[in-house]
Order: C-alpha cells, then structure tokens, then sequence
DNA sequence: CACTGAAATGTATAACTATACAAAACGCTC
DNA sequence: GAGCGTTTTGTATAGTTATACATTTCAGTG
C-alpha cells in the first residue's frame, strides 16, 4: 500500500501547476527522467523510482518502464543512457531558480555515505563531488565545519562524533529515500 | 537435459579449430556476437542463442548474459547494440585487467607516508596524488572510508586510528619494498 | 599421468523489465 | 454535471536478464 492521501494532494498541486504552464505531469516527469539518466547513474527502474520520488514525482515501475520506451532510452553497462549522442536536444525547459538544494544534487550525484569519527565521507558519480560540496555549503548546515571535494569524493567536517552522525543520517535519508 | 553426446562432439570438433587457429572458442563466439548485433536485430538473449546455434555455438542465455556483458554491449529499443559509436574498433583485446594496483601506482609515485588521528596522507610526486587515489578506490580496501586527492597529497580516511595505523603501514611496506 | 588452480559453462533461481487488463483521470460535448 | 472516447496509471504477472553455486574443461607442474 502507498500513501494514497499525500500522492493525491502532490498529484494535484502538480497537476494545477501543469495546466498553468500548458506541460502535461507526464511531460515535467519525462524531463526529470533525462536528467536524472544525463547526470547519474541509474542501474534499475526502482532505482529511478526512487529519485524521481524525490523530486516529487510518485509512480509505479510500471509507468516507468513506458516513459523508458517512449524516450528511447537504452540500458548499457553504464546504467540507462539518453538516445544516442544528441540526447540532449529535447532535454531544455528545466526551471532552475538559485543553486540546487543538497537533495537534489544527492540524489543526481550521490552514491554512498560513510562516517569515521567526526568526519563525512560522500561517494559520488565522477564530477559528482564538486556540486555536492557546493550545495552543502550554500545551505551552510550547522553541524558541518567545511567541505573539501575532489572529483568524486566529498570529505565534510564535522563539530565532533555526534553531529556528524547526525548529517551522515540526514544524507543517507535522502540517498535512500 | 540436453544431448550431451553431440554436444560435446561439437565442442571437441570446435576446440580442435580453436587450436589450429590459435583462439579459443569463447573468443570465436565474441565475434559471432558481434557480428550478429551490428548486422541483425536481436530483441533477447534466447534470439541471440537460436542465431548462434545456427552457426554452430550451443550455449545457454546465461554464458550469453556474460558474453554480452564482457561485450559490454547494450540494449536500446532498437534491440541490442554494440558499445558506443565505434563498435568495431574494440574488436581485437577486449578484456583489459582493470586499472593498475595500489602496489604498482605507490611504487611509480608514492614518496612519503604519514598518519595523524584516522586520516593518512600520502605525499606523492606532482600529479600522482589521482592515480593513487584512484587505485586505492578501486581495490575498495575495508579499512578505508573514502580518499581526496590533490596534486601531489593523497588524504585517506580510515574508520579510526587503529585503521589509520594498519594502512600506513601496508603503505609504507609498498613504499619500502 | 595425477594433481591443482584458473577459466568457462550449465543449472536453478533471484532480480529486473514489459505488458495485459482494469480502473481512474482527462478533455471534450451537450 | 452527465456521458463518452482517449490517455494515463496501477496491479498482477509474464517475460527477460543476472548471478550464486556446482560442474566441467583447460593448462601447467611435478
């Protein structure tokens, strides 16, 4: 059973917002799903349920499987990729408005979180770790002293043992969603 | 059960052809593959296993699920497709054993080694500090959280001191060897 | 040749994806 | 709003692919 209720009210705030823009929601979910396959990598269609669910996009595998199909995307050894070479073409219209939230670039980005003593360590996707780095500092979380992000690992620095627990859980919610 | 008598007939008839030749079976059927996805659609594995029984390859879907794999071949809606672009150049050498080893990368560029708390830094000549890195990712050793690199400093997180510890001395013992 | 470790394969099944069908939501017309 | 054909989605399940484990084959070595 799924959160019937809550998936209602989200349909329907989308589906207000949809009509106010002439986009169907299929439309908005079909670019999420670029996106999402363009800059992360995406190995299953639960998987992309997930982060989809995020973004605040609630639908079954199933759907997903047709939106797959119908955007021609491919399943390869590196997870699903767009439509050969110039994937990208139809993949504009996406609203940007400010820097991307730290959830938004974990669930495009982020791959693990581990914690040693009063540090973070993030696994990205390659060229991951800088937005990751940037997103966390923008927001400025009180727990976290800094970051420091190479090209695929972020490393956050924490108070002491207990708030980086706490971020390594906050990250990790949002990884598993 | 399938007949094991011909079966094996054809195998040894096969084998002794891979020999004259100089390739083995496998590699033959790599090439069978290949052939079969750039010139042919192939919707499945059990189409891809019917087209090769005619040419006289009798596997089963899952050494074909392998093959297809170390092909690194992929599947869009046009069916299955070879790897990106240029399928045929990688025709020769496929299987290439990896990246290089945290020994061998440590040996070419590792210089110092030293430990603070659970973090150990490597220093390393300019421009070594990826490769390591990069190697020590791959091997995805247990005590090891995660590594950032720079230009020519490795820093590694470990779970906690005694970790820390045990890594710089398998480090050091590379480096000394 | 017997033994040994590595590579290749088959079997059985888990994991993943596609689809038939039914229900719901939509966009119309009246 | 009621009626109606179309589109979208969920459910259940059939179809397809990946993989753990066991077995067989192969290439060396003593």
């Amino acid at each position: 059973m799924y959160i019937y209720t809550s998936a209602a009210a989200r349909l329907r705030a989308a589906l207000c917002i949809a009509r106010e823009k002439g986009t169907s929601i299929k439309y908005q979910r079909h670019n999420a799903i670029r996106e999402l396959v363009a800059s992360s990598l995406v190995s299953n269609q639960d998987e992309l349920r997930r982060k989809l669910r995020r973004r605040g996009f609630e639908v079954t595998q199933a759907t997903l499987s047709r939106d797959i199909h119908e955007l021609r995307i491919s399943k390869g050894p590196g997870g699903y990729a767009l439509p050969n070479g110039n994937g990208n073409g139809t993949a504009t219209a996406v609203e940007d408005d400010g820097p991307p939230t730290v959830a938004e670039v974990m669930e495009s980005f982020g791959m693990r979180v581990r914690r040693a003593m009063n540090q973070v360590v993030v696994r990205t996707v390659m060229g991951g770790a800088q937005p990751v780095a940037a997103s966390l500092d923008y927001e400025d979380w009180p727990e976290v002293v800094g970051t420091i992000a190479g090209d695929d690992t972020v490393l956050i620095v924490c108070q002491d043992s207990r708030h980086a627990t706490d971020v390594e859980s906050k990250l990790r919610t949002i990884l598993e969603s």
